[in-house]
DNA sequence: CCTGATATGTTATATTATATCAACCCTAAA
DNA sequence: TTTAGGGTTGATATAATATAACATATCAGG
């Protein structure tokens, strides 16, 4: 059993899913999803948590897919590109989208107490209103909130 | 003549305001504004930008304040921590507040024509809801936005 | 075949940030 | 006055994150 947003459920399943909905995406879209992509994906759906580039190449090394940092780092430019993977910018740590597929603005809750990283939604008008206040057109969001999860509110489980 | 938001105006008093600000704020805090870190807020007003930390360090070494980078982080980590100071997590950068004495969750707008960076608010209240609806609390934000300022959708000046 | 686009392998380096420990300065308690 | 503690600084070293640069490989289309 694992965690999605901050609950549990089995996501045996949903590992299986996002892998075919990302390789659907790319024979659709014609792009290619190689090897190394393709493991740098599937490690950070079975991780299922925000992880380190270095930390991902460490797993990659072990199992002989290169061991250099460009590796690691080329496989999540395309996988962020095309948004399967988002990097959660005040963590400096990668992260496999919950809902693939869409095209959305997510927004991360970051708990410093157990260092889970949930994915969800917000209404962006709020922010596409402040911004074209300002004339000011935007392309890409980062919204992250740093704070605590339901479970460690209470017992304050580090 | 400078930039606030998007716009040009005379930003001579704000530096030394600004300061005067963060001045009594430290002596009602009882908190010391140091030469150091006094220095790179004035560096950071001044500049009116996002800068790296080694940016500043090397204008601070120029001044013979230090060149190490614990000088300047240690600054900045004062700075940030009583709100004089943001970290723009998209650029690794720093830039003064725009709104010194405020409480507030500011949305910053990071353009990649010219690189400027401005600073507004928008309402927390979608944010809050988001987050509570999953049962977590929220201690920071991080809501920065990137796209392109008035000035650079038009001419498409870099 | 040749060429251009895409991807990989490899080495090296750039950029951002922190750990650690000794020294200093001030305040306030003993 | 001395001593202890908190906060700050100086200095060295290193960790952590990310990219530049260039050679090689693969494959589809002309």
């Amino acid at each position: 059993m694992h965690d999605i947003g901050f609950a549990k459920h089995d996501h045996t399943a949903c590992v299986a899913t996002a892998m075919e909905t990302a390789e659907a995406f790319c024979r659709d879209n014609k792009v290619q999803l190689t090897p190394a992509r393709k493991r740098v994906l599937e490690i950070l759906l079975e991780q299922h948590r925000a992880m380190g580039a270095y930390d991902i190449l460490a797993l990659l090394s072990a199992e002989g897919m290169g061991s250099q940092p460009p590796v690691v780092y080329r496989a999540l430019d395309f996988l962020t590109k095309h948004g399967f993977v988002h990097k959660i910018e005040k963590l400096n740590a990668y992260l496999a989208c919950s809902h693939p597929g869409d095209r959305h603005s997510p927004l991360f809750l970051i708990c410093h107490g157990c260092d889970t990283v949930a994915e969800t939604t917000m209404p962006t008008a709020p922010l596409k209103d402040a911004a074209s206040a300002l004339g000011f057109k935007i392309e890409t969001t980062v919204i992250e909130v740093e704070g605590l999860c339901p479970g460690c509110q209470t017992g304050d489980a580090a």
